[in-house]
DNA sequence: GGGCATTTCCAAAGCGCTTTGGGTTGCGGA
DNA sequence: TCCGCAACCCAAAGCGCTTTGGAAATGCCC
């Protein structure tokens, strides 16, 4: 069933069908009801191949997944924002466009998005130092959103959140409670948010005139092994933390693995604090929080980067948006006073 | 830049230059490196809306995400299917469209999705018992793959893992080890998965004449929290077990907290067998594997079924095809003889 | 060199929708 | 009675590509 079909069918022409479908003055509301009925009975739907060329609109967004060597983007909070994301999406009748980069060419996917015009935006995640995506993203003069930040941060739209307040805040808990031999087990410091975490850790450390302890400081993929894996060769070496502060709660359970086989319990023998992006399989909450974590919910920013993209999309003119959002700090069971020995 | 203006800065006509493009025979091969140069010169690709709308195909794969209530679908396994899938249709020129369905109306997002052509094909997930999608996708005539299989399995395609023999296979395995007291902490039971794995640890314990303890078995999404509070419990209630089998490294990550706050050391003092999906960030292989495990990578699948589905889709007529994988058994660390008291 | 099969290219007709630029019709006011 | 204005509807022209059904040019054979 087609938009001619159906016109014949009702003896209307296929402009007033089509207008009376999309809502347009111009037709009596007796003869769009009519319309309705009869498109809901045949069970019509526009063919969104043909509506999409006729309106020069891809109705669509597009996710670049890079999937070079290591865990990278392939990692569990990249589920959850692009779930936040797709709610948003499907309310407002975009489709979601995901596409997967194997050969580590990610400009070449965006080139080809923007030039067989299949999307209408991008959202870009998980910015590097002044990352490439951007200023090509800026000459294809295509919308887009980043999640993060980096380079100067005036010239397009982001959301991000306090990465360094919330680190900075993190450590002065662990300072406060005592502990001087902290780790800092950080995400791949190639991306931009991890490099300001090590800034709010490190800015922490040196207002008490600390300096960071190289020997105490990783980053990787944040993977439950790494976690481990550090964690484990840390307490085993020289001069072994007291407290560890973590970029996510994967790696947290990591170190929380390499405690429990050494009889350490946290909160007690070892403090542990961790970024919680609150997916929804990893709740932190249950029974009281089991970290104390920073926190912000990686959903909600997917929906509200999907918000946004959305505005840049409708209204390509506007200036720049950009959200800073603030983390929580919630105590829970993992920290505790530097143990004196 | 389109396809007549490049067909003039030619000088050649549309109907030549497409087909020069697109690879068919009928043009010189001179003319065809002409075109590919001036293509690549003036960064010209073609339209994929109006080329969706010529050639009547979509190139188009759907995946449908219903976001109801719990956390469901929305799992970390759920993104790792979907980047192995991504990687095969990226392979294959198909582009991935996600769609999250928030009002529990998953049959009607298929519907749509088929009235308006936007895909050649869905893959359908996680299946429960009879699940309706089935009938649906047949028919509306649609393409589709299921991973996973529910009721009669023999009129459609699917790919699954041998789940029944799978969780015997650990069951018998933990009764060897002279476990009598075991736990299952399953996933959803209304998911056709969840409900083989129960079969197959109750087929092993009856083939041993052990009824199964009803206050030993729970099911639920796969959360941290499910395996932590639910072992918690049973750690704490009456006859504790004394070996745990989990459907997930993510269940099982939260029996492990519930026994090291007890003290209780895995392997030693308590068992636990789970399903290794084989997540990318949660390795269980780092210095010999964490826990004795099931094991399947998911992302494989998500590869395979991605390339069985496109078959399907080149291939309408084509019978249904069918794959039964088996999983491997891992022994970790985290299972031991029952401790005799 | 003429006939015939290839090779090489093109004009034009879709694909199914939206949208422009009118045409009718009906009604109130002069 | 006629005009003007809404209200309602339609024909036709795209959107940018693919593909059918030739036509022109070329090559080969006797």
């Amino acid at each position: 069933m087609n938009l001619k079909e159906l016109a014949d069918s009702l003896n209307l022409s296929p402009t007033t069908v089509s207008r009376a479908l999309n809502g347009y003055p111009e037709v009596r509301e007796e003869t769009r009801a009519r319309v309705l009925a009869a498109a809901k009975a045949a069970n019509y739907a526009p063919n969104s191949r043909a509506r999409r060329l006729a309106t020069g609109r891809a109705m669509t967004i597009g996710h670049v997944i890079p999937l070079t060597g290591r865990a990278e983007m392939v990692n569990p909070i990249f589920a959850d924002f692009l779930i936040g994301a797709g709610e948003v999406y499907a309310r407002e009748g975009y489709d979601l466009l995901l596409s997967m980069v194997t050969d580590g060419d990610t400009e070449g996917a965006f080139r080809q998005l923007a030039a067989n015009g299949s999307v209408d935006g991008v959202m870009v995640q998980a910015p590097v130092a002044d990352d490439p995506r951007i200023a090509l993203l800026k000459e294809l003069d295509l919308p887009f959103l980043v999640h993060g930040r980096t380079g100067d941060p005036t010239g397009y739209s982001w959301l991000d959140i306090a990465n360094i307040r919330a680190f900075r805040r993190a450590t002065d808990f662990l300072l406060d409670l005592g502990h001087r031999r902290i780790a800092l087990l950080n995400g791949q410091e190639a991306f931009d948010f991890a490099q300001r975490r090590r800034r709010g850790f490190e800015e922490a450390l040196a207002a008490r005139g600390l300096a960071p302890l190289p020997h105490l400081m990783a980053d990787d993929a944040m993977t439950e092994s790494f976690g481990y894996l550090t964690a484990s060769a840390m307490l085993d070496g020289p001069e072994p933390p007291t407290a560890f502060l973590a970029s996510s709660v994967i790696i947290a359970i990591g170190i929380r693995r390499a405690a429990s086989e050494r009889g350490l319990r946290l909160g007690r023998d070892l403090s542990v604090i961790c970024h919680d992006d609150e997916l929804s399989y990893l709740n932190n909450d249950v029974g009281g929080p089991a970290f104390t974590a920073t926190r912000s919910s990686i959903r909600a920013a997917g929906r509200r980067c999907a918000e946004i993209l959305i505005e840049l999309i409708r209204h390509p003119e506007r200036p720049p948006i950009q959200e800073l959002w603030d983390t929580d700090l919630t105590v829970g069971q993992s920290t505790g006073p530097c143990p004196t020995r």
